[in-house]
DNA sequence: AGGAAACGGCACGTGTCGTGTTGACAGTGC
DNA sequence: GCACTGTCAACACGACACGTGCCGTTTCCT
């Protein structure tokens, strides 16, 4: 069933033209009118050295968007949680969750609904790491006094990105770059540390 | 194409029997795995007929959802605004974003992320006027003086609902009801009214 | 009562999938 | 320098679901 074909002897030539020819294909016509038999073609490439090294499209785009994802959401650290966040987020918003490659990001998650293998792959290679990292990001805000000390930075996480991709998902219209201010700094100021002494339920 | 079929003609039979035929086998089977032809043998009904009514397997279940879906999410107004958006997104937690309809839910909502027809239906029966009603009750909060006079309802919405579908459709487990209950009261007391006279940019 | 129209049953052409087969080619080891 | 091993492109194939066309039958409005 799987021969693990061997790593070392793979034409990186091709990889190359796969994940180029994919991603191409994705952004000119949409992810869900691409199939395996175009990215072949584009990449010159037969469809079985496709199903050799990928088990269906969605990885195949999937690791392409990995690599190009990759590159632009770090999150600085300046010192200042809320510019911090707010730089990231926007070029999160910038490379992935708006533009033409809005709608193949959103594609992969289409199929991740009736793929669980692709969206264990998606989680492991994309979110897990990313979300960890805001994670550590926001504790480290907590520990200089910038959260209150009992600010759950999982329900940060979640709110910050969660309206992000619902408006993505559900066609809700874009997030424009002043509204991601608006929204980065009343969430981050909603966990602000209490400044004299009082608490509200 | 289109002979715009005569609907006092219909079946009301047929009718019904699609639509139940739809969701029990997407519960049975997960959305993806669901046929026209599965439906219409378990309906007892001929493939034309479906196509006769509806354009798409994705419009058959999308309509068997909104009428389950219509029924149990609709906003109370006790007074209390924290408590009334708790109740309802109770509900809807319970009834679409969690449990076995929950993937079946999220499997309609990949379809439209390449079926624009389905995207606009989904807006426009399921989720424009339930937001539109979310709105309605937080201004009547908002008027009420239960939430600041400057808050942005929309940014409300977003805070409160992104996340539910965040984690639904990137499989980020579940949102136990406890969580929900925190999430809910902290979101609406991030917009609580500044109680003596001050303001936090 | 009559006729138009929706109905169930069936068969068909199309497109995509994922696999199988073949022969050419490139890297490694003796 | 030569055989070996495994990847490569090319093509063919069966399987499956789609969406449509045609049939004779049944249902319901006028």
């Amino acid at each position: 069933m799987n021969p693990t074909p061997n790593p070392q002897r793979r034409s990186e030539k091709s990889h190359r033209a796969i994940l180029d020819a994919a991603m191409e294909l994705c952004v000119e016509h949409g992810y869900g009118n691409v199939t395996v038999e175009a990215i072949a073609a584009r990449a010159g490439v037969s469809k079985k050295t496709i199903y050799r090294w990928w088990p269906t499209k969605g990885a195949v785009v999937l690791e392409a968007f990995v690599e190009l994802a990759g590159t632009a959401t770090r999150f600085p650290d300046t010192g200042d949680v809320v510019a911090d966040l707010r730089t990231q987020m926007t070029a999160v918003l910038a490379n992935i969750l708006s533009g033409p490659r809005a709608s193949v990001y959103a594609g992969i998650i289409a199929e991740t609904q009736h793929d669980p293998a692709l969206a264990r792959e998606l989680r492991a290679q994309l979110l897990d790491p990313r979300v960890a990292a805001a994670r550590d990001r926001l504790r480290l805000a907590r520990d200089h006094g910038q959260l209150a000390p009992d600010a759950d930075v999982e329900m940060v996480v979640d709110l910050l990105y969660g309206p992000l991709y619902y408006r993505l998902l559900l066609h809700l219209g874009p997030y424009p770059p002043a509204r991601l201010r608006a929204h980065v700094a009343h969430v981050l100021g909603s966990f602000a540390p209490a400044p004299p002494a009082s608490a509200a339920p």
